[in-house]
DNA sequence: ATTCGTTGTATCATTTAAAAAATAACGATG
DNA sequence: CATCGTTATTTTTTAAATGATACAACGAAT
């Protein structure tokens, strides 16, 4: 069994129009909005740089056909960010088929050379 | 059908103990090498600096249980390299995984919105 | 022992990407 | 109409990847 010591490893991504519409750093950049209702509080908790953050949701909203977040600026407390019903069902869509990805490579490789 | 102008796109590697095992670029660095049986010949034809496909080739080479590549300096020639029949078989195995990746997840983005 | 084209190694320059910082715009609220 | 914290934008700085260059080592062949 000489694959013992390696890993597959594997990364998927959906590109739109724009460029890249959902990968894994958008998810995870959604679900913390999700939380902190923040794109600059999301950021931040992922260490990530507001410009980089913004980028990321402002080429996922001009992909999608329905916005996957409404952001307000101004107002009461300055603002904030919302994930729509639609940014749900791409976090649970991707999520989903990230998940049976890993699971179809562990299987091909052991069915390989178990 | 709301995903008909999304397209799905996948990334496969494999990690050994020392990093990086087997990616998309050094199979294609591999398949070069058989071609032309120079390292330099084969980066050249990719665009790429010699050093790196040389770092690529040890990495690849120490991750190995056997080696991928064997490498002659000096000599009739100045030498070459040659990839041996376990560099050949990882080849196959590569492509063969990354294909069926691509087909699956085509297949279930499909079965999902199809 | 000279030649040859390759592998192997080191150094420096350049280009690119990411991070950081600074600033403007926004608008409900008191 | 001043304040607030956020969104939005621009500029600057820094870091990292990349490219280019140069040169030593190699060893069969002539």
């Amino acid at each position: 069994m000489v694959f013992k010591d390696y890993k597959i490893k594997s990364r998927i991504w959906i590109d739109g129009k724009q460029g890249t519409f959902l990968a894994e750093g958008r998810i995870a950049l959604l679900k913390e909005i999700i939380v902190s209702g923040s794109i600059s509080a999301a950021a931040k908790q992922m260490n990530m740089s507001y410009k980089k953050a913004w980028e990321m949701i402002n080429t996922m909203n001009k992909s999608a056909e329905q916005p996957l977040v409404v952001r307000v600026s101004g107002g009461a407390g300055g603002g904030g960010t919302q994930v729509t019903d639609e940014g749900l069902k791409m976090i649970q869509l991707f999520e989903k088929l990230n998940k049976k990805c890993q699971v179809y490579l562990d299987k091909e490789l052991e069915k390989i050379f178990g």
